[in-house]
DNA sequence: GTATTATCTAAGTCT
DNA sequence: TAGATAATAC
């Protein structure tokens, strides 16, 4: 270990803010840090100077919200220290820390350390369950509904005990004619930890549980960690909060960084109060303010501050910035979301071939994941590389789950969900009534459906041949069970595959290109687990057996947005607002600003959810470096069908100072009289003072066109593509990355192509299917 | 018990 | 539109 920085040195990269809050290492701070402030440049360069002053790294903890800001901390700290001490940090979300936690002392909690974290699918297929098995209907009694009520209760740190005492919490449900929420509640949890599961709620609802039950445990803990260090600390709710001040009860070595402006969790349970209680807790919290923005041009910033001066509730404060005055923001207007799509793709043709910068300086933001669709076709269109992170995830593909899901039953068998996913896949004939009479069985003699089906299957009362089947079943996961902490995870994987029949039956599935596909993806996983076991493996730390259950726990908490591959290339990133959260990027589209749609018609009843929906634009607009984009659609598909819509009001409130609109919205009243684009539907009806012109820019849209058409690959339909794709020609897949084609058979767009990856290997694709762009 | 077809309905952000 | 569930036929 030889720093390569003195402290000074170190220190000296600082402004004089940040710098104080770096030293300032002895005690509770609080650092309110606007947006592009250098917010993780202070945190990282703390826990930095934390190891420079010879603090043990085991006993500092950070915490963040996403994996991704975890991992992009930690390569900070291990670049300004070098790696060893950096990787022995604490440092991870809340979740995945606590997870990590649980598992070590989930014997005290009645848990084994195997348990299962359950995601929302899992959740909500229990909670259907729940509903049938006690015939309440689920028009009444919504999924969703319903956890959210659990999972607000959790976050709040009540138990279904307590709920169920509670008679305010009773009446609302009562009053909402859900009276049995209650009782729901409480057998969700009783399943759950039949299951020996945990929801995400659960991970810190259950160490709270931990810390308040057994002292001797906390103390453990707090001795550990002298530092504790939280990130977006306005985002956190009750549970993390109670956890962090326990944690730090002990040394009150602890800093919280956060952002009153971006606070954009609220109906997760977040609690700007939060911010409030720990200045309550600790009387003598330092508090550094960092308001000079390092990442914006001024014209960014001012419009960024024109909209979050219009919220009432916000501590006062204003980000200014040193950097150019740069381009004003621009605002434009289209007649369909489709039409959207087409314009920002041209608009990005265009920067990039003016501006020369490459596709990752781009990213387009929504309100929702829905609207990616018309702006992936569009960009498609136009050739344009991009990535969609959120939506659909590897990890969210059905036979990835089936896989997943033996996965989770050989190393927690009681884990019920994983159980009835794959009973009967591929198979068996283990129907839907066998699995009904025995649920009634396990629940009447109160055991799990384990054990109901691997010990007392003759008692059950099902046909002879079918007891066998479900019989023989158990007795195959058992035997893998014996197994799963001998071997490593690759060799576990492919057994489980292999005996399970699952890989057997994916592999005659293959006579369509959709088959092809999940073949190739299930393939792709065990790619994945066999690189997971050969990483880490040979380095200096002893040599640990990776098993299937670590590589379980690492993927548990995994998110799309976390995917390594998607990191790097040169790609226009596609993502929500919320997703963007702690990013930035020189060119920003924020899409969709219409009413109902941005603000979403969820969060117009209330003004708090209002305030919240503008801190989101307030986000969306600082993630701007060089120029943001601004846009909206007179129509938008719904559920296929079409709707009209107005822009947003938040548009209204843009300070026209710093905005260059070529909607006509905000500046000039439109001369021409209004053109409905169907003449029975008024658009603007509501708005008569401010009349949109009703098209953009055209000469400007023309002159993209002709760009767009003078490119021979992007000439138009998808048929003209599949002809560059010849042996020899260099093309990029979404997940395969860059390859070459070796071989093409069959026309158009039905032809298969051998494609050489230099990661994958040789793949056989669809090329309907691959998307495959020529480079 | 399984495969196919018809019908219904969803509002959103994430660990 | 699309995905999930219910109904129907085999």
């Amino acid at each position: 270990m030889s720093p390569q920085y003195t402290t000074m040195a170190l220190l000296d990269e600082l402004n004089q803010v940040q710098r104080q809050a770096v030293e300032y290492t002895d005690g509770p701070s609080m650092i309110i840090a606007g947006a592009g402030s250098g917010k993780t440049r202070v945190i990282t360069y703390k826990i930095a100077h934390l190891l420079e002053k010879g603090a043990n790294p085991f006993s500092i903890m950070a915490l963040t919200f996403t994996n991704k800001a975890a991992r992009e901390m930690r390569e900070r700290v291990e670049k300004l220290i070098g790696n060893t001490e950096a990787r022995s940090v604490w440092l991870g979300t809340f979740h995945s820390i606590f997870a990590r936690i649980l598992r070590q002392e989930a014997e005290h909690l009645g848990f084994t350390k195997h348990f299962t974290i359950y995601d929302t699918d899992d959740s909500k297929s229990l909670m259907r369950n729940i509903l049938r098995s006690q015939e309440l209907s689920d028009k009444i009694y919504k999924v969703n509904t319903i956890l959210g009520r659990i999972s607000s209760a959790k976050t709040n740190l009540i138990s279904h005990i307590e709920y169920n005492n509670n008679q305010d919490l009773l009446q609302v449900d009562y009053q909402a004619g859900r009276p049995k929420t209650g009782l729901i509640y409480t057998l969700y949890q009783e399943s759950l930890k039949k299951a020996n599961a945990m929801d995400f709620d659960d991970l810190l609802f259950n160490t709270n549980i931990l810390f308040r039950d057994f002292p001797e445990v906390l103390y453990k803990y707090q001795k550990i960690f002298k530092y504790v260090l939280v990130d977006e600390y306005q985002d956190t709710n009750y549970a993390q909060y109670l956890i962090v001040k326990k944690l730090a009860a002990h040394n009150e070595n602890i800093t919280v960084v956060g952002d009153d402006a971006q606070s954009i969790y609220a109906f997760r349970g977040a609690n700007i109060q939060n911010i409030l209680n720990i200045e309550r807790d600790y009387p003598d919290l330092k508090t550094f303010k960092l308001e000079q923005n390092y990442r914006s041009t001024q014209n960014i910033v001012n419009v960024a501050n024109s909209i979050i001066e219009k919220n009432k509730n916000q501590f006062r404060k204003k980000i200014w910035t040193e950097n150019g005055e740069g381009d004003k923001v621009v605002l434009f207007n289209t007649t369909t979301d489709n039409e959207e799509g087409n314009m920002v793709a041209r608009h990005i043709f265009d920067v990039v071939n003016k501006e020369r910068v490459t596709h990752d300086k781009i990213a387009i933001l929504y309100r929702t994941n829905a609207q990616s669709r018309a702006l992936e076709e569009a960009l498609r269109r136009l050739n344009i590389p991009y990535k969609i992170f959120g939506g659909m995830s590897f990890y969210k593909r059905k036979e990835i789950k089936d896989l997943l899901a033996y996965f989770r039953l050989v190393i927690n068998p009681l884990d019920q969900e994983a159980l009835l996913r794959v009973i009967n896949l591929p198979k068996r004939g283990i129907g839907a009534t066998s699995l009904d009479k025995l649920k009634i069985f396990a629940d009447q003699n109160g055991i799990s459906l384990w054990d109901a089906m691997s010990k007392r299957i003759r008692e059950a009362g099902l046909p002879g041949p079918t007891a066998i089947k479900i019989f023989e079943f158990t007795q195959m996961i058992e035997a893998l069970r014996i197994e799963v902490e001998k071997k490593d995870a690759f060799e576990m994987a492919t057994e489980i595959g292999k005996a399970s029949g699952l890989m057997q039956m994916l592999y005659q599935e293959r006579n369509d290109d959709e088959g092809i596909m999940r073949f190739e993806n299930v393939e792709e996983l065990l790619n994945g687990i066999q690189d997971f076991c050969l990483t880490e493996l040979g380095e200096e730390e002893e040599p640990t057996l990776k098993t299937l259950p670590v590589f379980m726990e690492d993927i548990a908490l995994y998110t799309d947005a976390d995917d390594k591959d998607k990191q790097d290339g040169e790609f226009v990133s596609l993502m929500t607002i919320h997703a963007a959260k702690g990013l930035e990027f020189p060119y920003v589209f924020i899409v969709g600003l219409e009413e109902n749609l941005f603000p979403s018609i969820m969060a117009i009843n209330s003004r708090e959810e209002l305030e919240e929906e503008r801190r989101l634009f307030y986000v969306a607009l600082t993630r701007g470096e060089k120029k943001v984009f601004l846009s909206f659609a007179r129509m938008r598909y719904k559920y296929g069908s079409a709707m009209s819509s107005e822009p947003s009001r938040f548009l209204m409130e843009l300070n026209a100072d710093f905005i260059q609109d070529d909607s006509g919205l905000i500046t000039e009243p439109a001369d021409e009289p209004l053109i409905d684009f169907e003449p029975n539907k008024k658009v603007w009806s509501n708005k008569p003072a401010r009349r949109p012109i009703t098209n953009p820019d055209k000469s400007r849209l023309k002159k993209m066109e002709e760009i767009a058409k003078s490119e021979p690959t992007s000439s138009g339909n998808q048929s003209a593509d599949y002809k560059d794709i010849v042996p020899g020609a260099v093309v990029q897949h979404q997940r395969f990355g860059k390859g070459k084609v070796l071989s093409v058979e069959g026309l158009g767009a039905d032809a298969k192509a051998v494609v050489f990856f230099n990661n994958f290997g040789n793949k056989t694709l669809i090329l309907r299917f691959a998307r495959l762009d020529i480079l």
